[in-house]
RNA sequence: GGGCGGUUAGCUCAAUUGGCAGAGCACUACCCUUACAAGGUAGGGGUCACAGGUUCGAGCCCUGUACCGCCCA
């Protein structure tokens, strides 16, 4: 309904304000989550909310094909129903069987969406792998290319021997295991005179070595078979038992003879890697197969004491040949090749055994990392990598949150992001994977082959006219490096610079063409996949259409292009425009060309082709320019996403977006808690302790759900929510949570508060018509200035005024009616003030408490008898009234609650056409983008709940006075007597005795301005106190045998129940509440003879001293009805 | 190892600037009173994790301890 009405969809409008959001896009790996709803949820709110307050809002909604998770995900499921490897079924079929895996549940997880309520713009709807999307990658790769940040390089890995593939920090999960550390002796082969003699065993001993008292040293490892990658031992270097062994100024390294290998590696020192403390002092070192080796690796490159580098492991996770023990080595070469890791390890221990080199083995527990996707244990691996440079890009995206231009809700993790950037580690862009954006470089293959004639001079061409970009390689050290690991033998850094490898990059326009020219070289496309989060980084400005032809166009590079492209893009630009905002035409009313109107219903009569991709891949239309939309929904306003992201997906959206747009994505991030279960554990579906949002609304409704997911969004970083079992109505039994039954109470209050009392009650109401406020001219034709002291004048007229509606002015109407009045702009201002501080529980408890606490158990039963008494037009004073106040509750509860509140509204306009106006009386009150929308007053009708003007305060109906008659002194009358007739009923029921319904009579002592409001009010106290006759005065006297209650400002509530029950309770009654009230003025008095009186504010002992006062009065009060009662 | 958060009623969580510790659920009692039993009315329930400190005054600020959780290495 109100997707077909176009209010989901946005359309560039300059004269409103756009509100923006962009969906974090969930993985097309799976379902929705409990956390996705609340997400989603937020989001929703945020954007219902600023659609009614008359911002252009936008929420785009889309999906992101996470790499390896659904790679893993379809590889598994090939393997289990057709016993097939992807290698068996090739990159084309895998890929092709990945669409369909991702065509099936991006339509479910849209699916959900919907069924939540979350109003997104559908006709926007993205996906991270679709055309637009992949021009944007392909476009900011080449840019990154080409300013130099991006390159290759060797890394260090955590590899998944099962899939194949590199995967992140994030994919890798930790687990304790038992295991062994063996502890190993490495002989000491002596200095480095002796290293070409390693062989030569004992000779080479040093005299220090008296200081050891034997020739070798201990490593104790958990991994003996990646000893066979060793390339160095290292010791602390103050360390004094090790000290002689890794030599002074001049003196050269010792080195150790590699145990099985025969290779002589070189002792170290290290005080970041060896902890003087842990076992021997000792550690081996294997650099391409350890990250903290690795890291002692880097530390010493280019030092005097720099080390080697090899690769211990195949990428099947098997020993590879050049470590697999040196053809010098008894049992001979290729002992070890090709062997899986884990039978390695037995053969070596045995082996290390056998020769004597086995000094003890102890039990160890360690923490294994683990694969998230195979659940294959982690293999550090040497292996070839593209990276990203960070320091530039993150020092900018530092800056903009510096200074503010990004902010934070809630503030804390501000630091989150900037200490992650802080560490500017080059991001590891590369996987090893087929699904997914592959990388646009192409590399000169291992050995040319056949050349096409011309295709040379056209890669020349290309490379000059700017469509390709290309490099080569460097480092030579990093070069010097792989070559070794590849030919597993020593490379003179003398023969590096001869060699350079040319990688070839060109623009994603140029890539068609590229191709052929690439295929006529012999020229090779590179593997990998781009990482995923690389064309998320790009989510906020891709989806809006970057890069369009224009901001190409505004490159430098656009100086080369042909004449012939040249003046297509002029023309382009001066295509006469379809939008209709382009021209400024200031007759609304005979204009043709259908601007968008206030509600959305022109939105998409614009003219524009919309751009879909939704649900294909193979989208062939040709998009036009979105330049206008990036324009003008870029930056968006706000990012809602969980904690564990910022630095994957946050840091790295406002990095891309300033060097791509040149402006932050996002101008606020606000994190919302994770949900976890009863016991503090992460939700998993394989933990069992997962929820399915559609499961609970299936139970208990979406307007529940959601509700109930903002009432818990509170600013702490967890949200547990007890787990429990359920049998839904269909059979089946599902996992809920108690907790959405308050969510589900609310909702269904509100429908039989709706359909069982409001709906009735204004039957016959009459309402100024929008016509009619325009013609009176007090505020349409007017405007703001001439109706601020207008809009009392009105009282004599006969028909409703348009302004305020009522017969009377706000300030004349009946007491309870200016009490709710006043009572629900407390709660706008409070529910307003939260929501623009992303604290949406607050916002719907004061909803909650106004609606449920103030307007139904107390305005609701007070109308109840006032309605029929009072004349034709007092009650329908009334009507409007309730009416505003529930229309305004019904606005206010809008974004958290849609279906519902829209249902009622829909009811309300078949009662009253014209009710929306009552919420806004005065367009005083209008905000300016309300202003821009409306104009200065509300136009005809909207159709629909979604688009009715959001509430503001409205000044003119706050009514402080009222407020404290009902709350301090009507309330706790009306308490007080329900407080006796309980407890007397109590009783009575204790003694078999019927329940009293009424209480038969009542005196109240009070005089002056609080005996003149109950004498006006007796009705009303009568009938919500439930007591048939009240005297009331300051000389009415207790009764004998009389429950008193004592209020404060010296008012008394007596009700005798000598007849009704036993005196006992009354005394007991009394008698506690003498002993909680002696102690709290005990404390006072006590507080007040402190220094408190002299040093704290006046203000604040002032108010103390009164609130003494009034107790002890009260106290004494209540002492002599305990004499009464003896 | 570094960082962040949490510890308040049986459970899930609030508490604006330091100034009378609250809500929902659960519990107890009474009530199917003409919107609502998914409800109404009333009620019970707290050493604000622990130990110090600052302050007239601390759930809140400072220091330390314990436990739980998350993030990053």
């Amino acid at each position: 309904m109100w997707e077909k009405a176009g209010h989901f969809h946005a359309e560039p409008d300059p004269r409103r304000k756009p509100f923006v959001i962009v969906i974090p896009p969930p993985n097309v790996t799976g379902a929705l989550h409990l956390g996705h709803a609340l997400n989603n949820t937020l989001q929703d709110i945020m954007i219902r909310r600023k659609r009614m307050q008359g911002f252009n809002a936008c929420w785009l909604p889309g999906t992101d094909h996470a790499g390896i998770a659904t790679q893993a995900v379809v590889e598994k499921r090939l393997r289990e129903e057709q016993k097939l490897t992807r290698h068996e079924i090739g990159r084309d079929g895998l890929v092709k069987k990945i669409w369909e895996w991702k065509e099936d549940y991006n339509a479910r997880i849209l699916n959900q969406l919907r069924r939540m309520g979350c109003s997104c713009d559908w006709e926007r709807t993205r996906f991270t792998l679709d055309e637009q999307c992949a021009k944007a990658v392909y476009e900011t790769f080449f840019r990154l290319f080409k300013d130099g940040l991006i390159y290759r390089g060797l890394r260090l890995v955590n590899w998944d021997t099962q899939l194949q593939t590199a995967v992140a920090d994030d994919e890798v999960y930790h687990e304790t295991v038992k295991g062994s550390l063996w502890h190993i002796r490495y002989p000491i082969a002596g200095n480095n005179g002796t290293r070409e003699q390693g062989n030569k065993g004992s000779a080479g001993i040093l005299p220090a070595d008296a200081q050891l008292g034997r020739d070798y040293l201990v490593v104790a490892t958990t991994r003996p078979e990646t000893m066979l990658a060793d390339t160095a031992v290292a010791v602390h270097p103050d360390d004094e038992r090790y000290r002689h062994l890794i030599g002074g100024q001049d003196a050269r390294a010792t080195y150790v003879v590699l145990p099985l290998t025969g290779r002589t590696i070189p002792i170290v020192a290290d005080g970041l890697l060896v902890s003087k403390e842990f076992g021997a002092g000792c550690v081996k070192v294997t650099p391409g197969h350890d990250p903290n080796d690795y890291a002692c690796y880097q530390r010493k490159l280019g030092k005097p004491d720099e080390i080697e580098i090899r690769n211990m492991m195949t990428p099947e996770g098997r020993v590879h040949a050049d470590n697999a023990g040196a053809p010098e080595t008894p049992g001979g070469a290729g002992r070890y090749a090709g062997l899986k890791l884990e039978e390695a390890r037995k053969k070596i221990v045995a082996d290390l055994e056998a020769a004597g080199l086995l000094e003890k083995v102890e039990p160890y527990e360690t923490q294994v990392g683990h694969s998230d996707r195979s659940k294959a244990q982690i293999q550090p691996f040497l292996s070839e990598q593209w990276f990203v440079k960070m320091d530039k890009l993150a020092e900018r995206a530092m800056e903009a949150v510096r200074d503010g231009r990004v902010q934070f809700f809630p503030e804390r993790y501000a630091k989150t992001y900037l200490d992650w950037l802080n560490e500017k580690r080059d991001w590891c862009i590369s996987r090893q994977l087929w699904w997914g954006h592959r990388i646009p470089v192409w590399r000169w293959p291992s050995e040319p082959g056949f050349i096409q004639p011309g295709a040379l001079a056209a890669l020349d061409d290309s490379i000059s006219n700017g469509s390709v970009s290309c490099n080569y390689q460097r480092d030579t050290r990093e070069y010097k490096a792989l070559l070794e690991v590849i030919t597993g033998t020593s490379i003179s850094p003398a023969a590096i610079p001869g060699i350079y490898v040319h990688q070839f990059c060109p623009q994603p326009g140029f890539l068609k063409e590229f191709e052929q020219i690439a295929n006529g070289l012999g020229l090779r496309q590179d593997p990998d996949v781009l990482d995923t989060w690389f064309s998320s980084a790009l989510w906020p400005h891709s989806t809006f259409g970057w890069p369009s032809d224009q901001s190409r166009a505004s490159d430098q590079s656009r100086d080369r292009k042909g004449a012939v492209a040249e003046s297509v893009d002029a023309a382009r630009r001066t295509e006469p425009s379809n939008d209709p905002n382009a021209e400024s035409s200031p007759d609304r009313g005979d204009s043709v060309s259908q601007q968008p109107l206030p509600y959305g219903r022109g939105s998409d009569q614009s003219g524009r082709v919309v751009f879909r991709t939704r649900g294909t891949h193979q989208t062939s239309e040709t998009a036009p320019s979105r330049d206008a939309d990036l324009d003008y929904f870029y930056p968006t306003s706000v990012l809602s996403t969980a904690r564990e992201i910022i630095t994957l997906w946050v840091a790295r959206m406002v990095m891309t977006g300033l060097y791509n747009v040149g402006r932050v994505p996002f101008q606020h991030v606000y994190i919302h808690a994770v949900i976890q279960d009863g016991h503090g554990k992460r939700m998993s579906k394989s933990a069992g302790n997962g929820v399915d949002p559609l499961d609970i609304i299936d139970a208990y409704g979406a307007d529940a759900l959601r509700i109930t997911l903002a009432q818990t969004a509170t600013e702490t970083q967890d949200i547990r929510m007890p787990v429990k079992p359920a049998q839904l109505p269909d059979g089946r039994t599902v996992n809920t949570s108690e907790l959405f039954e308050r969510g589900r109470n609310l909702a269904n209050k509100l429908w039989q508060a709706a359909t069982g009392l409001v709906l009735p009650s204004i039957e016959g109401i009459r309402v100024g018509s929008a016509a009619a406020t325009r013609q009176s001219g007090n505020v349409g034709a007017g405007g703001a200035a001439t109706s601020t002291g207008a809009a009392f004048s009105h009282s004599h007229v006969p028909t409703f005024t348009p302004s305020f509606h009522t017969s009377v002015p706000p300030h004349e109407l009946p007491l309870f009616d200016r009490w709710i009045r006043t009572r629900l702009q407390h709660c706008i201002d409070a529910v307003n003030e939260h929501l623009d501080h992303y604290r949406f529980a607050g916002a719907m408890d004061e909803i909650r408490n106004f609606f449920w606490g103030e307007l139904c158990d107390w305005y609701l039963e007070e109308i109840k008898v006032r309605l029929k008494e009072t004349d034709e037009r007092g009650a329908n004073d009334i009507k409007i009234v309730l009416l505003g106040v529930f229309d305004t509750c019904l606005c206010l509860l809008h974004p958290a609650m849609p279906f519902v509140t829209e249902e009622i509204w829909q009811r309300i306009g078949e009662i009253a056409p014209q009710h929306h106006e009552i919420i806004w009386p005065d367009a005083n009150d209008l905000t300016p983008e309300l202003r821009a929308v409306w104009g200065d007053a509300p136009p005809d009708l909207p159709p629909q709940l979604i688009v009715a003007p959001w509430p503001e305060r409205w000044g003119a109906a706050v009514d402080e006075l009222v407020d404290r008659q009902v709350g301090d002194l009507l309330q706790p009358v009306i308490r007080a007597l329900r407080d006796v007739r309980a407890t007397v009923n109590a009783l009575r029921s204790q003694g078999k005795q019927s329940p009293v319904r009424m209480l038969p009579h009542a005196g109240i002592r009070a005089g002056g301005d609080a005996a003149r409001l109950l004498e006006t009010n007796i009705a009303l106290i009568r009938r919500l106190g439930q007591c048939e006759v009240i005297d009331i005065g300051a000389n009415v006297s207790k009764p004998p045998e009389s429950a008193t209650r004592v209020l404060s400002g010296g008012v008394e509530v007596y009700v005798p129940i000598g007849g009704l029950a036993d005196l006992s309770v009354a005394r007991a009654k009394l008698e506690k509440e003498h002993a909680d009230l002696a102690g709290v003025v005990e404390k006072l008095r006590a507080k007040l003879d402190t220094d408190f009186a002299q040093k704290a504010p006046a203000a604040v002992v002032a108010q103390e001293r009164a609130r003494l006062a009034d107790l002890e009065s009260k106290l004494t009060t209540l002492e002599q009805h305990q004499a009464d009662l003896c």
